[in-house]
DNA sequence: ATCTGTGAAAAGATTCACAGCC
DNA sequence: GGCTGTGAATCTTTTCACAGAT
């Protein structure tokens, strides 16, 4: 350190070109914070984080001192503080509208989940083409016809979706989607959407990632050497 | 090129230490060379693949050919037969068996999925504590009650389990999942869990998922300047 | 001409190691 | 003692560029 106050509003950087593992970190970091805070911690070391992550203190550090610093020397990092931080970075400060396209099982599920409002986020709208499930509503969000979607989605602020139909209309929801405005996709649909610039994408592909397990539970039973480092490799 | 014969029977490389970032785009050619497929097209060049996939022809090339020489200078690649050599890479070209432990709204949407058995997938058990749900039948499956896991588990040649539970309890059933042989578990609940040597973990967090989405949107809108590489970044 | 496979170069990510703070 | 932040070193991954195959 080059003489640095730690005991000053360490402002928030908001550097260039951070890597997408460093952002996926950061959740992860902000995660575990949660979970320590709601046991009453206070206080948490890089090296507490990293072990309970499965990661090394070092990438911790690095990881966090990208958008400042957080920490004080001999202490560690405030918990609160630094998940407050990290809610400023990933932006989930202040909630942010979802809506879900396709209510089949999977977005059923979405649908129900209670974790969203507690990480930021709040559905506000949901959609699809059949006439069964048009009108039903889960919790207090009711099912509209996708047809419905523009004006919904220009009206509710609404700028992120999740899409979970199936992967044959995929394209063509999204490019919808695309059309109304919306700027990030959520997609479970089992294909590389193909979206304009501007537009971001994050895939959650669920015969992807068994795949990936299977390969793991292939490969490294035999001699069982964890040269992969299973933590960094698997756990999202 | 050193003088290798492309006419000659490619046997199958199985290196050690590939990294999962090349495994999880090997799943990812994997789909896409199955749809190719279903629209009749019988051969493709690394360039193809890696446009459709947003990744670079040189990637593309790179990966597979960690694993043996399947490609044809001039013509590209054979879909049928690459596709079946992704598929005994991955070891998917067998049936393997599944468990999904915890059978709510998520757990529900997994044992419903339609897509496992193509991907080379069996959900054979599910299990749960709830008395309303345990008896309780989807598909051919009748939901157990936890405690019957042990037994089903070691009969019915079970490695992988798919778990489901809420966050609480989560690192529990994880110790007796393990204990009871498994191998590799595809955790769905928000938590880093801690597994003994030579179980394998693939973690998904929807919250972290959407909420690295919502970093990217809010970083990217501004100035638009895909430095970031969305198509790397996001689509898993 | 088109395309693969691959060594070499470039870019990127992680770990080391230590100065300075508590 | 313990801990952070960070440059430097190391390790990993991606891209380049081209020889050789079809």
């Amino acid at each position: 350190m080059k003489g640095q106050r730690h005991n000053k509003p360490c402002h928030l950087r908001r550097p260039r070109g951070i890597s997408p593992v460093t952002i996926r970190r950061l959740s992860l970091y902000l995660r575990h914070l949660e979970d320590l805070a709601e046991h009453g911690q206070t206080t948490v070391s890089s090296r507490q984080l990293g072990e309970s992550l499965k990661l090394t203190a070092a990438q911790v550090r690095k990881d966090l001192a990208y958008f400042g610093q957080f920490g004080r020397p001999g202490v560690g990092y405030q918990i609160r503080e630094l998940a407050e931080h990290l809610r400023s970075i990933l932006g989930t400060d202040t909630v942010s509208n979802v809506a879900i396209v396709g209510v089949g099982s999977l977005g059923r599920a979405l649908l129900r989940y209670r974790g969203w409002r507690k990480k930021g986020f709040q559905v506000v709208a949901a959609f699809d083409v059949a006439p069964s499930r048009v009108g039903k509503r889960s919790g207090n969000i009711v099912i509209q016809h996708i047809s419905r979607l523009p004006a919904t989605v220009r009206k509710g602020h609404i700028r992120m979706a999740i899409l979970a139909v199936p992967a044959v209309v995929a394209q063509k929801v999204a490019e919808l989607l695309c059309r109304c405005g919306i700027e990030g996709i959520l997609n479970f649909a089992p294909l590389t959407l193909a979206v304009p610039e501007g537009v971001a994408v994050v895939a959650v592909d669920l015969a992807v990632q068994l795949e990936q397990l299977n390969y793991l539970v292939n490969t490294f039973q035999p001699g069982a050497e964890a040269r992969w480092k299973t933590a960094r490799a698997g756990q999202s």
